[in-house]
DNA sequence: CCTCTATATGACCGAATGGTCATATTATAT
DNA sequence: ATATAATATGACCATTCGGTCATATAGAGG
């Protein structure tokens, strides 16, 4: 954790370096990251940066728990669906949650995924249940009540199927502005209101029909009735 | 490219380089990669890796090459389906490829990986035909035939669902080998026979199905009857 | 004004980096 | 055996790295 003194800091000289350190950790890992850039771009003596922080890894884990509380904290703006929330209206909110997140803090969203992928937790065995659990558990508690409430077909393979979903989740988000950024011709100005955007809800739309329904013109009628 | 000297070693020095450098690479990005790392654990003088190559990025770029070498290497190796590929069957084979391909070169399908994040393709437009292009081509490909053929829905947005496609087979190796392993309890065999492999097939049916049919139980039967 | 505490600074350190090069070793040809 | 070319080597270099620390500056309370 960063020390006291850093948090005593002004505001605006607080916010220059997280922004200065999340620049560094979008376009490098860890391990790759550099202090004296950081401190060179933030205009500050390395011995200050000493003075706030550990060491480069103590700033790397609160530029992350920024991604939790912003994340968090964005949530909450999100305009609050009905109580009982329909299986895929709860899938579509998820994936609201993180295109909002893109748009938002796009390069925060690239300092998330990067440590996603330097540290992928693909799958683990839940200690108590036997059973796997792939990706951070969202996906899996939307199957499981999506199986519950009879909306998910039972012959789904349910932790692949959370697992992929969090890869698409993950991975959407930045087609999603990039596309839209070439489809209209100009930047996408980052406090677009994602719920009700025209272009993003279709797109997120064509997104929740490909899972939902497939892709094939005539998939084998539900797969034989649900058969299995 | 490597200097010609690196091609006048013997095939066991040669290849005892690259593997200390696939691992190298499998674990670090170009930026992070070191030099002095990869001579002392292949055993060489420093000198002796200038004499071989021009710097990293040198090294590096050659180890991408080899990725796509081996990767063209195993396709022709891959039981070549009838003639006349059915659009999904077509699919199948573009993600049996990829599980093939992690399979055999666990290592070297995360440098890709590590390659593919450090430059994403997201899309980019045609110059040519002012169309979108995702990724590689290989999912607009089969997509295209697929709209041909008529198996594919034209509710559809193909470019979204190429992308889709991309991220899902880079993605879905992975995981399966890491599940199959648990699922085991013992550690994958490197030469398993992809093609033949039940629990393979299982998993990758599921995928096909996921991706096909979609996950929802009674998804609005077919989109309205493939309206639109 | 003086005192004490908190913050800011950059010279400095040892270690590690990518890269060079003169020299040594080996292989090849005559 | 000798000469020539190809390969191997590690000491060496300038630069950069993360990290330290004595000193300077600023602020707060009196």
């Amino acid at each position: 954790m960063p020390k006291d003194t850093f948090f005593h800091l002004s505001q605006v000289k607080r916010q220059l370096i997280e922004n200065v350190a999340i620049e560094e950790f979008a376009d490098n890992s860890l391990q790759s990251a550099s202090v004296n850039a950081i401190v060179n771009n933030a205009g500050i003596a390395k011995g200050s940066f000493y003075q706030y922080f550990e060491n480069l890894e103590d700033l790397y884990k609160h530029i992350l728990k920024l991604v939790k509380d912003r994340k968090l904290e964005l949530i909450s703006t999100l305009p609050l669906p009905a109580n009982n929330l329909d299986t895929f209206r709860y899938l579509q909110r998820l994936l609201q949650i993180e295109i909002a997140f893109e748009l938002k803090y796009p390069r925060l969203s690239r300092v998330e995924r990067r440590y996603n992928f330097e540290n992928p937790v693909n799958s683990s065995i839940d200690p108590e249940t036997g059973q796997r659990l792939s990706g951070d558990g969202r996906f899996h508690a939307f199957l499981s009540q999506g199986v519950l409430h009879d909306d998910i077909a039972t012959w789904v393979d349910t932790d692949l199927a959370a697992y992929v979903l969090g890869v698409v989740s993950q991975w959407f988000s930045p087609y999603l502005l990039e596309r839209m950024g070439q489809d209209s011709g100009k930047p996408v100005e980052f406090n677009l209101d994602v719920s009700h955007d025209p272009h993003v809800q279709d797109l997120l739309q064509n997104l929740m029909d490909i899972l939902m329904a497939g892709i094939a013109r005539d998939p084998q009628i539900r797969k034989d009735f649900y058969s299995k």
